[in-house]
DNA sequence: CGACTTTGACCGGCGC
DNA sequence: GCGCCGGTCAAAGTCG
């Protein structure tokens, strides 16, 4: 159920799923988190009665009047880390792209739970990831596999307040269906590929692939003052976590919902 | 060998 | 103007 609501230059769309097990975020957080989303307080107030504690809540915000300005992708910055400047031949003109990758925010932010799965079932590469100064953990920074045009892009963050808590924000859109039966299974193939779902978690205690274990282990020399995490799940990196349900989503439901899209 | 993750550097905006 | 901060890039490493 999703309940769109146009405003003077803004969209807030509430969409509430009847899953088993998801979660309601107070809206103190989502607006230090969107600070910029200040003005949609008032318009929160309203349906904040109407979210009941096992909702989902997902909010697509577009602030800017021309957010449909495409550009072409092909406007790539080349200059980058002048490695071997040396050369003689720079010509020193860092050809500025016309259009500020700033902000675009034309951003949907899903908050869910370890047992709610997001409904993505496209195929994420990531390009980045940073430690954000307001939590203890690290934000993960996700771009479409196909990435040729498809400017869709995904950030998976956990909340400071609740480590269950993954806020997933999804930004611009695919510009094609799903992936052709993921021929690319990016971000994916790490897990099992049907055993999955019932020794997910058995798969969490730790059961091979050497990244998986260097990067536990890092995390649990780990500087995390977030600290004295608590279960072992949560010892699993954002990402990491993340991509398992993923895996688990599209395994489980890529065929039950094929011609699911988000499109509005 | 190709696709993906990792990770430090870079970049642009914003606040001081 | 400088430095912080969030977002992106791309080289190097890893996995299938
Ligand atoms: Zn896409």
């Amino acid at each position: 159920m999703i309940i769109p609501l146009k405003t003077q230059n803004s969209v807030l769309v509430l969409g509430v799923f009847n899953k088993m097990k998801i979660l309601c975020v107070s809206l103190e957080f989502l607006k230090q988190t969107l600070k910029f989303l200040d003005e949609l307080e008032q318009l929160y107030k309203p349906f904040y009665p109407d979210l009941n504690p096992f909702s989902t809540q997902t909010i697509i915000t577009s602030s800017i009047p021309v957010p449909l300005h495409v550009d072409e992708p092909a406007e790539k910055r080349k200059k980058k880390q002048s490695f071997t400047v040396s050369q003689s031949d720079i010509s020193a003109s860092p050809k500025p792209r016309r259009f500020s990758r700033k902000k675009q925010q034309n951003r949907v932010v899903e908050h869910v739970t370890a047992d709610d799965l997001p409904s993505d079932v496209w195929a994420w590469r990531k390009y980045g990831q940073k430690p954000i100064k307001g939590s203890p953990f690290p934000r993960s920074y996700y771009r479409c596999s196909s990435s040729k045009g498809c400017l869709a892009r995904k950030q998976v963050e956990r909340s400071s307040s609740d480590p269950r808590v993954f806020i997933i924000s999804y930004t611009a859109e695919h510009c094609h269906g799903h992936p052709t039966r993921r021929s690319s299974l990016a971000g994916s193939t790490r897990s099992k590929p049907l055993t999955a779902a019932k020794s997910i978690e058995a798969h969490a205690e730790g059961e091979t692939v050497k990244q998986e274990r260097m990067k536990m282990e890092v995390q649990l020399h780990g500087e995390e003052e977030g600290g004295k995490i608590l279960s072992p799940d949560l010892l699993l990196s954002d990402d990491e976590l993340i991509r398992r349900l993923e895996n688990f989503d599209e395994g489980f439901f890529v065929d039950q919902f094929p011609h699911f899209s988000r499109e509005m």
